[in-house]
DNA sequence: TTTATATTTTTGTGATCACAATATACTTTC
DNA sequence: GAAAGTATATTGTGATCACAAAAATATAAA
């Protein structure tokens, strides 16, 4: 149990005509998404609003906005902590990223034009740069930013808040597993996912797309990170063994990212390991 | 536009050691499931607060509450209203729905035990006892029901939130389209889809929730109802022409709830018009 | 040292208020 | 009569406060 570790908090600039509601509901999401609360973590109302230097009042709603979105936990004594995490509801939360993502995508591809196409293989670029930098929050920014882009392609898309909210109940495991790992470079499957954007292949965008959220996870749902993970909470474990009966041989393990050398193309980034 | 409309509010009862906040937050959301409100209405707090006889504050925070899952929309002057329905959108809450929903019932099924199936067939009853009533809110309330108890017998499931962040965006309008249609019968895919989980078939299961949401909003996506939107808002029709290119033949037309006469089984309810 | 009880402190909740922004109603002007 | 400007009313926002519930601490008993 973790209910009382020092939290830091970095709040958002504030911007012009946003309410403090809203400065401060993005400032605890960011935190939330980059796991800078541990999970366990119990929030109070007045020691975020001290820590924001604003009134209870905003944080409340704050919040509670959070927990609709199932980023925080409402617990029974009306007090706010950070969800802990299992590894069945992890295995869950993966294979619902899958199976929205690849539907999003799908819907998404025909409202791709080659600016759109243009637009991702800049933010592909921006993910390999902050890998030469090895800042994983960045990483994870930029590759975030990648998907967010490709799904809000589709004008008439209602799956991405639905798709945040799984991030953001991934996203304070995510930091705590990343922690344990000093590099975790993957198969480039973004370049498979813009090749096949290119020939408007929906069957393998899905499977691009697929690919790079188990290569994305893989090196956190493994045995090593169980360690990082029973020290804070959770009796369960991270083997293999919970895999439901339909779901075999879900997590390869790659450790760098490189471009699958029979796909590479014109328009690939090039990476500093490849 | 629907701004102004006369609002009528049934508050559910108030149940012991639940806050104002969460009686208030259960009361509107149950009202925007049952699609008390038109799309398009706005809602002030200050005459909600008065609607259910409580301070401002607590509707506060339930209204940013819905906000944060879909079911209302803040705009840009810090208003809330019932989100418009458009046509695209329509189209893409119910593939939405089908592919979480799909998912979701697949990781259930290796879950779903005698006795759950037991519940299962009694909800089923209880749609087919609501349907002779002729009462649609009822027969929507149990509808839901039975998908809910599916998909949460997956003890470790994360997206039952996900989905009912869509049923409370099509809420609304189903209700608006539900008007206009006398009665709506549908074959049972209910049947199907517990035949399905006998034989632990996931594929075949997957087919009939999918079957089973198409059949819902099968009555609401028809040219006939496109009046009764257009007399409130939205200038986009509900012909086909809008569908993907991956999407063929979507929308069949069924008009009574029925048994497929080749599947009926052993265990199966009755139906008035079977 | 451990367990039970009493006291103090902290916390969430919900109401009220002041204020600025927005919407509505009214008046004026062309 | 329609458009533009002004005045009034309404609304969301955020701070403050009182209160009850819960947690943390202190105290007493085993």
């Amino acid at each position: 149990m973790d209910k009382h570790s020092p939290v830091t908090l970095s709040p958002r600039l504030r911007d012009e005509n946003q309410t403090v509601t809203q400065w401060v509901y993005q400032s605890l999401r960011r935190a939330v998404m980059d796991g800078d609360f541990l999970p366990g973590r119990q929030l109070t109302i007045r020691a975020l609003a001290q820590m924001l230097d604003v009134s209870p009042m905003p944080v409340r709603e704050a919040l509670r906005q959070l927990a609709a979105e199932n980023a925080l936990t409402i617990l029974g004594n009306r007090r706010v902590m950070v969800p802990q995490m299992t590894a069945m509801k992890f295995t869950e939360l993966c294979e619902a990223r899958i199976a929205i993502e690849c539907h999003a995508a799908a819907r998404a591809l025909p409202y791709i034009d080659s600016a759109q196409l243009q637009a991702l293989r800049q933010q592909d670029a921006a993910i390999n740069t902050a890998q030469d930098s090895g800042n994983l929050a960045q990483i994870n920014h930029h590759n975030q930013e990648f998907h967010r882009l490709m799904y809000s392609a589709n004008p008439h898309q209602v799956s991405l808040p639905l798709i945040e909210s799984l991030w953001l109940q991934l996203g304070p495991f995510m930091r705590l597993a990343s922690n344990s790992i000093s590099e975790h470079y993957l198969v480039d499957r973004h370049s498979e996912a813009m090749q096949a954007i290119e020939r408007k292949d929906a069957v393998a965008l899905q499977l691009a797309i697929a690919a790079d959220i188990r290569d994305g996870v893989a090196f956190a749902n493994n045995p090593s990170n169980y360690k990082a993970l029973s020290t804070t909470q959770t009796a369960s474990s991270f083997h293999s063994f919970f895999l439901p009966p339909w779901q075999k041989s879900l997590h390869e393990q790659h450790s760098r990212r490189i471009h699958s050398p029979e796909i590479s193309s014109s328009f690939s980034i090039s990476n500093k390991n490849a």
